[in-house]
This record gives C-alpha cells, sequence and structure tokens, in this order.
DNA sequence: TACACCATGTAAGTGGTTACATGATTGA
DNA sequence: TCAATCATGTAACCACTTACATGGTGTA
C-alpha cells in the first residue's frame, strides 16, 4: 500500500501525470520510495477508481493524450490517516546482513571488498541525501516550492525542517551502516 | 532469492526439517530473516529440485512423516558464491521514513505519538539484538554451537566474533533510528 | 529525417502475506 | 480424552521486477 501513499504525498503538492511521476520515482537523486512506471500507471488507475485522486485528460499537439490527476479530499483524508497511524512493524529481513552473516564462510579478503562496496554505496547515498536535504533547507526543490505555495508563510520554516529531518533519518542510517561496515572491515584484517 | 540463501545458511550448520526451520524463522526473537511456513515449505521443495539441499524422510510413530533436509556441496557453493559477490544496491523504500515525510500535514500531537511508537519499537528490536548479540559470544545458541562443531577450535573465536558484529550492526541501525525519532519529538514540541 | 524525449501501456514471473486445511503424536 | 505441539500443505491476493510494446512531439 506505501506506493499509493508515495503517490498520494507527491501530488498534494501538486497534479502530475503519470510520466512526471515516473521521472520522480525512477530519479537519480534517490529519494525515500520509488517504483517503474509498469507499477505506477495501474496504481493510478487503481487510486483513481477508488476516488483517491482524479484524472483530467490533455491533449499536447493533436494526438498526444495525458492524464493529469489531482488529489481528491478523500485522498487528502486517506493521507492524513495513513500518516497519523502507529506504524506497523515491518518483518525483519535485511538481505545484506544476511550475507554478513555469512563472511565466515569465505576468504576474509573478499569478505573484505563485499564490505568494501556496500561502503562506497552507504557513502553514494549519504552525498545524495545531505544535497538533497540542504536544497530542502534551502527551499530549493520544485516539489517543496509548490507545497508551500498552499501553506501559509508562517509555516514554511516549520515545514522544510520537517522534510529535512527525514533525510537526515536516511543518512544516520546509511552513516551507521558504513561505519559498522568499517569495524568489520578492522575484524577481518586481525586474522588475515 | 534471499530465503533461499538464509535457509541455505541455517542448514549449513545441521540438517533441519521444515517445521524446524519455521520457528527458526518465525521465533520471536527476531533474527536477520523472517519467512512464513507456506513460503518456507515450496521453498525446500525448489531447492532440492535445484540440488542445492537433500531431504531424507523419516517417520514418527507410525505416520508422522517428516522431511529432512541438508546442504549439499553444490548448495555450499552457492551459498559461498553469494556471500562473495558485491550485494546488488536495492532500491530505496521505507515505508516509515515515507510517513515521516508526511508529518507536517497532520496534528503534531499525532505525529509525536507515531513517533513514540516507533522508539518503542526500535528499543525493543535492540534488546532482542543485544541478547542474542551476547549469546553469540558466549557461545550460548543452539545452532551456532553445532556450526563449530564442524569447525577448527582455533578458528571458534574469530567465527563468534564475526557472527556477533552482525548483530552490532542491526543494533547500531536501530538506534540510529531512536535516536533520529527522539529529535524528530523536538523538532515536533518546538512549535506546539 | 532522425533522435531525444514524451507518454502509456501489457505480460510473465518471483516474493511475500494471509487464510484455509488436514492429520499425527505426546503428555497431562 | 483433550489440548498443545508436530508436521505439511494449498490458494488467493498484492507488490515488485524485467522485458516487451507502441506511438506522438519537438528540434537540430
Amino acid at each position: 500500500m506505501s506506493l499509493q501513499h508515495a503517490l498520494l504525498g507527491v501530488l498534494e503538492a501538486r497534479p502530475m501525470n503519470g510520466y512526471e511521476l515516473t521521472r520522480f520515482f525512477e530519479a537519480a537523486p534517490r529519494w525515500v520510495w520509488s517504483a517503474p512506471h509498469s507499477q505506477i500507471y495501474p496504481a493510478l488507475r487503481r487510486m483513481e477508481q477508488a476516488g483517491l485522486i482524479e484524472g483530467r485528460q490533455e491533449i499536447r499537439g493533436t494526438k498526444l493524450r495525458r492524464m493529469v490527476y489531482s488529489i481528491t479530499e478523500r485522498g487528502l483524508e486517506e493521507l492524513r490517516a495513513w500518516v497519523g497511524t502507529d506504524h506497523a512493524a515491518a518483518p525483519v529481513r535485511d538481505a545484506f546482513f544476511l550475507k554478513a552473516l555469512f563472511f565466515d564462510m569465505i576468504d576474509p579478503q573478499r569478505a573484505a571488498s563485499v564490505l568494501r562496496a556496500h561502503i562506497a554505496e552507504q557513502e553514494e547515498l549519504i552525498a545524495e541525501w545531505r544535497a538533497h536535504r540542504e536544497a530542502l533547507l534551502d527551499r530549493d526543490t520544485d516539489l517543496l516550492r509548490e507545497r508551500l505555495r498552499n501553506r501559509p508563510p508562517a509555516e514554511h520554516d516549520r515545514i522544510a525542517t520537517l522534510k529535512a529531518h527525514v533525510f537526515a533519518g536516511q543518512i544516520a542510517v546509511a552513516q551507521a551502516r558504513a561505519d559498522w561496515a568499517r569495524e568489520g572491515l578492522r575484524l577481518l584484517a586481525e586474522d588475515a
């Protein structure tokens, strides 16, 4: 169900068509959720059926049709209800930690190389999220600008701070993973 | 594919039947992977077909049959190959951070309550993982004891340390999340 | 006119969730 | 004999991945 809420959350900023949403969810600077267009288009149709969003057809040129979706009152309610509900505990399932659990079965050098790749990946994520966080604090992202347009200026600071804080969380998690992996490299080196 | 590797990793310690594996993967003290029996039994049959494990039927009483699966040489190879391969970057998809991204849309008190529930959940995980980590360092888990039986005593320390380190990682991530959520509570309180 | 981009779709397969279903064994 | 536990299955549904598929528009 999270994809639907992600879509609702983006559409709350402004109406978009499937292609724009696709670019958003497949974008290189990773966000908090991702999805391919093959998942997005059917989801939008289901959500329209459910009355959470409303589509309006537009024509570019003479034939190129696109459906621009806006969030409905019902969609806003659904989003707010979901955001305000305690999150159901997800089952523990972390493929990288699972892999790390069996590092003792392979050559320490190989294990170290896997850890180094993991560190590099976390660093990349951290860099992207840091940039995004800064942009939010500077109110320098398209979506945030659109969003703030419908909110009283007195709240702008608070909203930007809260959004930026989410990326601080993703950064903190990635940092914890990178630090942990570096400690793992030290453990592996001890007996090499 | 990770479930298969998780099963291989457990069976590397000793042969087990589906029921034992089910108890392991549905267990209350959460491990690094989980799965219901409805997923485990078919997976075991597929893995046997693929030659990764080998089943031997046993009868308890007069009729109660069970299949005890052992890892094969091919299964060991597959597990080692997977463990030694750089982990494919998973798409970013975190339902809790997604939810947190829209905290500005609801009453700060509601948002705070959602964060508090998250903190409580992370604390629970930390407690379970800490206990498990200590048990590993004391060589006080069934599975580790079984595993060490086939390894030279000189390596026991190293193996226990590496396994325990994985849980240190899970703890570090949960701690980062809890700390982040507490910081979120402070942000929400500022304008309440 | 060719290429990059706009725009939307389908289909097959895998992984995971939830519920339904059945029967044997052990011990109080 | 009753309940807890042992033991294994099926089915429907949803989420996600990967690949295939089609055609329009704008511009160099």
